[in-house]
RNA sequence: GGUCUAGUAGCUCAGCUGGAUAGAGCAACGGCCUUCUAAGCCGUAGGUCUCAGGUUCGAAUCCUGACUAGAUCACCA
């Protein structure tokens, strides 16, 4: 459409004024509300073309193209904005078309892309600020493969380094052998609390050593505990049998328990990576990027890279012990991924706060391969707050996410119970009703909110199912579905042609204007990696179909052109909920 | 202190690649269920788009500076 537009448009100012295009700055937009039209063009940026004031250059184009393109039906000149009122045959084939058209077609530009999310560290239980870098990489995943690319979704485990050895260490001394089994828990439960005990002791001791007169920097290096625990660290990566048992063992129990919280949230990965098996790789970049001069080694053996020019620090790869950093695996699981896929794209779904680490990894990268470099794209995310401030682990306000959807669950339960709309459904489906509502919930709630925004987490308004919701766009959906099932009942079939007479009204054409703009939409948001635009499309459609279920009747409508009109807008609009909501990770009910 | 990000209604957020009168939801107040699902719809009220300059026919949007908040600048990850 828009396209069309702007091509008489182009047109226009090569006949009318014998203009020679050298800028083509177009913008064609909706009509805004209360203005008769449809699309809109601002001719401000023309004038330069035409030598004439704004609102006759606008009338000439007017004139121009009213002539010369058939589905427009009337325009308007307002100050210095064309506007243009489609023709009634012109929105009844673009329903046709949304109809007939069941697979959207594709961007073109098909690239393959490789994304990194959740990235858990097997310490911690997943919580809150987790389940945004989730639902972000999940969200986004599925929008950029509808966007026509080839999506690959991974996971890295953050499964060694030296807070890892501090879980095992509290365990070992402390656990008494105690298993998720023994203790029926979860088991990234289990670890966790070892992980927190371990630094309780470890602050105890602190303060200790404090009192006998150290300073805690002092401190912190000589408590026993540390000792020891750079001494199991020194043995996992020396390969010591004990330690890699206790090792493995913890962390199986750990990813049993992230497989369920995953599968609670309808969250799974092509491939999972260990950092263990890819640090390896990033000590061999190392000295290969010693040989080239990449980086340069300190007097006690500490390996560096000097990104000084860059505007950056001195930035260590290697511990003067051997042992390698954060960075070192990250950059060895990068040229892993590079080599094994070759992807056009690497996406790392990662938290604000490391923005920095990605800036310093893509310089790292591209000092040994510009092309592989130019292809990391950080994916920033702000960080979750709660009303009373940050989630503090020692304050006991971190939302942990089991808790949450359990919550979700609880408060969604409740509601439709007293509603008591889902009573005539049998007990697993409407289990299988609640669990979406409150997923979607929570989903919507958090995917709504631009990603790079750091973003407050209401638990009061998170369980509001009324308003800009999941539940409210579910609810959407299901009152269309009944509809539809009615009208099958009812014995109408909604396949039946509907004449190009017939009369349709603007909040009918505000619908299907919103409709047709899905494809765009999801362009969009591939492009710019938001699926907060999406929710919001989405939510607005549904407002609009609401207001329009309020005012007209679909069923009762006599005119059976009218009535066919309705019935296939209607189930379009379902159909874009539905699927915009999938890319979302929302799933949608057909009844609630 | 350096760097990055943000600041829009009481609260949570859209709008930001410059366009017409800055929009939603929540909360508040007032209406609408013998009528296709009221998890809905309609209305009232609520704004110096942090501030000050600049660019422009036109600025919430772009630029500069200030202020405020967050992140980061580790032999943590």
């Amino acid at each position: 459409m828009e396209k069309n537009i702007i091509k008489y448009i182009k047109e226009g100012l090569e006949t009318i004024y014998k203009a020679e295009i050298y800028d083509l700055n177009i913008s064609v937009e909706k009509t805004r509300e209360g203005i008769d039209g449809d699309y809109t063009v601002v001719v401000f940026p023309l004038v330069k073309y035409s030598k004439k004031k704004p609102e006759d250059t606008a009338r000439d184009l007017g004139v121009f193209i009213k002539q010369r393109f058939d589905d427009i039906a009337s325009y308007n000149v307002i100050k210095g904005f064309l506007n243009f009122k489609m023709t009634q045959e012109y929105w009844i084939n673009r329903l046709k078309k949304l109809t007939l058209n069941n697979d959207r077609q594709k961007n073109g530009g098909e690239q393959k892309i490789m994304i990194e999310f959740s990235s858990p560290n097997t310490n911690k239980p997943l919580h809150l600020g987790h389940i945004r870098n989730n639902l972000l990489g999940d969200s986004v995943s599925r929008i950029l493969k509808a966007a026509g690319n080839d999506v690959i979704k991974v996971n890295l485990i953050n499964d060694r380094g030296i807070h890892i050895c501090k879980s095992m260490l509290a365990w070992t001394k402390w656990g008494e052998n105690s298993t998720p089994d023994s203790t029926n828990q979860k088991g990234d439960k289990l670890v966790g609390e070892y992980y927190v005990l371990f630094d309780k002791k470890y602050k105890e001791q602190i303060a200790e050593l404090v009192n006998t007169g150290m300073t805690e920097d002092e401190a912190k290096e000589k408590a026993p505990l540390m000792l020891e625990t750079r001494e199991i660290l020194q043995k996992w990566e020396a390969g010591d049998k004990d330690i890699r048992s206790t090792w493995a063992m913890m962390n199986s129990w750990v990813y049993d328990g992230f497989e369920q919280t995953y599968n609670k949230l309808g969250i799974s990965f092509d491939k999972i990576y260990y950092e263990s098996s890819t640090y390896l790789l990033g000590k061999e970049l190392v000295s290969t990027g010693l040989e080239k001069g990449i980086f340069t080694k300190d007097p006690d053996n500490s390996v560096w890279i000097d990104l000084t020019e860059e505007g950056l620090d001195r930035k260590i790869l290697l511990r003067s012990d051997g042992t390698t950093v954060y960075m070192t695996q990250d950059l060895g699981t990068a040229f892993e991924r590079f080599d094994e896929f070759n992807p056009d794209k690497m996406i790392y779904v990662v938290g604000n706060e490391q923005d920095y680490h990605f800036n310093v990894l893509k310089k790292i990268v591209g000092r040994f391969d510009a092309d592989y470099s130019s292809k990391i794209e950080h994916l920033s995310y702000g960080m979750v707050e709660l009303p009373e401030g940050k989630m503090k682990s020692r304050e006991g306000t971190v939302v942990d996410a089991d808790d949450l959807i359990e919550e979700m669950i609880l408060t969604a339960t409740k509601i439709s119970e007293e509603s008591g709309k889902m009573d005539d459904l049998s007990e697993s489906e409407r289990e299988r009703i609640i669990k979406m509502i409150a997923l979607g919930a929570l989903k919507y709630y958090i995917i709504k909110v631009d990603p790079k925004k750091q973003m407050t987490f209401n638990p009061k308004e998170s369980i509001d199912f009324t308003g800009n919701t999941g539940p409210f766009i579910q609810y959407t959906h299901a009152r269309i579905c009944s509809i539809l099932r009615k009208a099958e009942q009812m014995n109408i079939k909604f396949i039946g042609k509907i004449s190009t007479e017939t009369q349709l009204l603007n909040c009918e054409i505000k619908i299907l204007s919103a409709l047709t703009e899905f494809d765009e939409i999801i362009n969009e948001s591939a492009n710019r990696l938001d699926p907060g635009i999406i929710a919001n499309y989405i939510f607005s459609l549904a407002k609009e179909f609401n207001q329009f279920y309020h005012d007209h009747s679909i069923l009762k409508e006599k005119n059976a052109e009218i009535l066919q009109f309705r019935l296939q807008l209607s189930h379009q609009v379902a159909r874009t909920i539905k699927n915009g909501m999938e890319l979302l990770g929302i799933e949608v009910p057909e009844k609630m």
